[in-house]
DNA sequence: GTACCTTCCGTACTCGACTACGGAGTCAAC
DNA sequence: GTTGACTCCGTAGTCGAGTACGGAAGGTAC
């Protein structure tokens, strides 16, 4: 381990996903795939462990892997203005999700309130609410 | 309009839905199709109209279509435990994701207030967390 | 009666992020 | 020298909620 002569399923240990996700990421360019030494088996680097980390961290961040393109692009860490704004975008639909979210707890919270209260005896608030005809 | 024979186009505009939107929701059972008379076309009611507009209002609640076919079960408004059951679980999940998301949006709000402060000079703080050895 | 719109029906495709499968080759241990 | 684990590679399947396509038949307006 530590070195630059690890096998695919070492990086995968290290990195934390699954050999096939390593492929999938290879397929879609997300990662390069290292030389083939004749017929043999490849061999990956510290870098790669990294930049798998990398990835999995932004995606954690909610960053989709299109995304997560674009921030690779930027891994220079000199362009902090073009990632700022990156962020800012995400933190933009992170919100909008958010406001969602909140809106169907609220109206959710209210039906089982309603369920509670036992108001309407006959039938159930939330169903009631559903086939409603407006 | 407003009686029992109508076309599946006339449907999906009282309903809000694409026409193929009931056809796939036919397709997997989710509504059911009347008769087609000798050849000719399908004839609806207003009760399909109903069910279209109960599957979209407890979709925007955040039920997915196959906790929707369960809701649609309980229709009778007689089963009102199981129902609140159902909201109560939808409302844990969309808690979790509330809670998920309020993280990212802390941790990114913190790294683009990191940006902002300029204190790390040489390399993006985003970047740097991103590419974070640990 | 014909041009045009809709319906009917089946099949296939979309998106995103993988996961599964299968056959062949490689490598290390015993 | 063979067993068994791992790698390589391509193709295909998964999930959810539709969307797209295309040909045939039904219905309507002029």
């Amino acid at each position: 381990m530590h070195n630059d002569v690890m096998s695919i399923g070492q990086v995968a240990v290290l990195a934390g996903v699954h050999v096939e996700t390593i492929r999938y990421y290879q397929r879609v360019g997300l990662v390069g795939e290292p030389p083939r030494p004749l017929g043999g088996i490849r061999h990956y680097g510290e870098t790669a462990v990294a930049r798998l980390r990398f990835i999995k961290r932004a995606q954690q961040l909610g960053f989709a892997l299109s995304e997560v393109r674009n921030l690779l692009a930027l891994d220079d860490g000199q362009s902090c203005r073009e990632t700022r704004a990156l962020a800012e975008k995400k933190l933009g639909s992170i919100e909008q999700r958010l406001v969602d979210l909140r809106r169907m707890q609220k109206l959710l919270k209210g039906l089982i309130g309603e369920c509670d209260s036992g108001k309407r005896r006959r039938s159930c608030p939330i169903i009631a609410t559903l086939t409603a005809a407006d």
